[in-house]
DNA sequence: GTCTATAGCTGGATAGAC
DNA sequence: GTCTATCCAGCTATAGAC
């Protein structure tokens, strides 16, 4: 390697690490306050600098929230390719709703930022996608193997997931009065599904 | 009634009209552009006046979206309190759940100011919220009439609710992807609850 | 690359003339 | 009660010195 080129690089490790600083910074104000509390200039002063610097590394706030999503949804694609423990496939249905549960749980911000649409003037960008359908299709996989073939079953299932997870955000953070329900909502739903798939 | 009376009344009804002729301009803007693009300029404009005129009918913004939070309120409890058609208490309990996707589905930003607490800054006053909780327990003695006592189980079916209503609103508004699941959903609930009953 | 300073905009809320 | 004009705060984003 020529010493130019050790310079390059030793350059670009610089600002990969100030940008992950900054990032860092962004990740720890939507945790603390929300989505909506992510301002440019309360982050740079967070990061202990100021919002041109911030626009040296990053060409706008929609450009940060898009490394975010991106980050989010490798997280989730990341979580969703562990194995699971070995088991009859409803088991690992049940374990798949656990897992899912806590990501979601775990870090509210992300959660929001994911699957909820909910900041105006941002949408992601297809390469800031890719991976949470990625995710979304393993997922979908998964409950195909523990017998759901009906594709408004799988509906009838995200609806149930995301209901879940929902209330238990908005009306008992930190605490676990629907999430310790996964159990009995994973049983009802395979019971029925189940009836169905011999019924019809 | 002296004539002194019938000019203040008439005066009280001028007053009530300009009034309601802002809190109809408010619903307007929030069915369009969301919860979020209510602004007091947008909002005088629309009803044809400017900002000072909105501050002598109202004593802030959030006096605005705490009346709107209590029409909202009212409105839910009304659709509550209409008599269910005659039939065995599950088909009640469907026939329930039915008029409750509708009345969140026919108007999507009432829907978020009464159940998501998605405003920062706001929340509604006592007197508001008055209206949606005494709603939201007739909603659970339906619930209970039709054999479901366990309070887990009443959990569930909130979540089972509302998530059928997030994914219609947040993934196929205007549809009725989620929404015609309805059946399902409530069959799948009562189905478990009864064996669950049964078991326990 | 990093700063100071500021442009340009939008928001809620008010002062004061009429 | 209704207006014009304005204050003050917050935001994203940029110009220009160093």
């Amino acid at each position: 390697m020529s010493k130019v080129e050790a310079e390059l690089t030793w350059r670009e490790a610089r600002r990969q690490n100030a940008r992950a600083d900054l990032l860092a910074a962004a990740w720890e104000m939507v945790r603390e306050g929300g989505l909506g509390a992510l301002s440019l200039r309360k982050l740079a002063g967070r990061a202990g600098t100021t919002t041109p610097t911030v626009y040296a590394y990053f060409e706008s706030k929609n450009a940060i929230l898009d490394v975010m999503f991106r980050e989010g949804a490798e997280s989730f694609a990341q979580s969703n390719a562990q194995p699971l423990a070995e088991g009859t496939p409803q088991q690992q249905l049940l374990a798949h709703a656990q897992r899912f549960a806590s990501f979601c749980i775990s870090d509210v911000a992300r959660y929001q930022l994911l699957f909820q649409h909910s900041l105006p003037g941002f949408s992601p960008s297809p390469e800031s996608y890719a991976p949470a359908v990625r995710a979304l299709e393993s997922a979908r996989q998964l409950i195909e193997r523990a017998g759901v073939r009906d594709p408004r079953h799988l509906d009838l299932w995200t609806a149930l997931m995301t209901g879940l997870v929902d209330q238990q955000i908005s009306n008992d953070r930190g605490g676990d009065r629907w999430i310790r329900l996964i159990d009995d909502a994973v049983a009802m739903f395979l019971a029925y599904s189940a009836s169905e798939q011999s019924a019809g």
